[in-house]
RNA sequence: GGUGCCUUAGCUCAGUUGGUAGAGCAAUGGACUGAAAAUCCAUGUGUCCCUGGUUCGAUUCCUGGAGGCACCA
């Protein structure tokens, strides 16, 4: 019997997590999330996380399991998610995957190239050299340790840079020569749905919904975390401009309309990421949830008879 | 009603001693292999308010008009 996973795509907003759930409704089964920052206990209200009464209308997994304290990369949520899908797949034909995070959703469909663990102090150390020496420096080592990544990387981006120096640095073997290499097969198929609109209408819903996240408390929810926002996780839109605001750098109304405008720009890059994969079925978010299943059963049939 | 100032990109404004223009922000396109809601790259956007005049040529100078702001009545 194949196993299927439908992979929901599109910018914030456009309500994949109610597509999401009904779905798993439908096909009577669970959901996988690849929200780099759903997965945050402490972020509830700014990340637009599923609801207690949305999470109770379907199981989900990798909602809220993470404490932001708690290092997280998808190196590891490939891995768990992984582990996750295969138990799911013991009992279940169809799992549903849904998230914003494009790298995070390919982790899954594509899979990654093995790298190994890296002590942190590696990167701390680049990032200070980064701070006291310049991009140049970094760039110059990496020439020398890694002379393919030094070609073909973002050279000009200071987290691609350090990411290649520290697999240099940590295991003495070219960052390159990872990569590329045999990945592990996936035991599915995916059917990728995307949902998307206007773009007029993807801002509009987020203006709206920065709006509601602000009725809903979301300044008492950064007022809470404003001791950890040196932490990865909170470099994130919805909070670190209301950080702004608590240390009075930004008068409230101005640090809501950045917090509007920090996830316009957001919703772009998902959708310059997801416009990629050639394979996806596109859906207007207006759509009725029975041409979807529609497409999604005759995507499987079809590739049954494959 | 009078006087003065203003009207140029989506916004705020600069500028052209007369040769049809440029900054910031916003916006748009793109990249992406363990920081990814992160990080990085690229790109412009035009009846220069309208009308007539002077001029080879007017967004620029002049006339008239419209709208805005300020002060005076």
């Amino acid at each position: 019997m194949k196993k299927y996973l439908i992979s929901i795509v599109g910018p914030t907003a456009i309500g994949k997590t109610a597509l999401s759930i009904k779905l798993a409704q439908h096909y009577n089964t669970e959901i996988i999330s690849a929200d780099s920052r759903q997965f945050f206990k402490e972020m509830q209200i700014g990340t637009a996380a599923p609801n207690s009464s949305e999470l109770e209308q379907a199981k989900h997994h990798f909602i809220h399991h993470k404490s932001i304290e708690q290092a997280y990369s998808v190196g590891s949520y490939e891995k768990e998610a992984i582990t996750c899908l295969d138990t799911l797949f013991q009992t279940k034909d169809i799992v549903v995957l849904v998230g914003g995070s494009g790298l995070y959703v390919d982790a899954i469909t594509k899979g990654l190239d093995e790298f190994p663990k890296i002590d942190p102090s590696i990167r701390a150390d680049l990032n200070d050299q980064l701070e006291t020496n310049g991009l140049v420096s970094l760039q110059e080592q990496l020439k020398k340790l890694d002379i393919i990544s030094y070609n073909t990387i973002a050279i000009d981006n200071p987290h691609r840079v350090i990411r290649a120096l520290e697999i240099c640095i940590g295991t003495n073997k070219p960052y390159s020569s990872f990569l590329n290499k045999e990945k592990s097969k996936r035991n599915f198929q995916t059917i990728t749905i995307g949902l998307t609109a206007d773009r007029e209408i993807i801002y509009n819903r987020i203006n709206q919904r920065v709006d509601i996240m602000m009725a809903e408390g979301l300044l008492n929810e950064a007022k809470t975390l404003i001791e950890k926002q040196a932490l990865n996780a909170l470099n994130t839109v919805g909070y670190k401009e209301l950080f702004k605001y608590f240390k009075n750098e930004w008068p409230l109304d101005f640090s809501v309309s950045e917090i509007k405008k920090n996830t316009r720009r957001f919703a772009k890059r998902q959708l310059t990421w997801f416009k990629k994969n050639q394979a996806t079925l596109w859906f207007d978010y207006k759509d009725q949830i029975d041409k979807i299943i529609n497409a999604i059963d005759q995507e499987i049939n079809k590739q049954k008879t494959n």
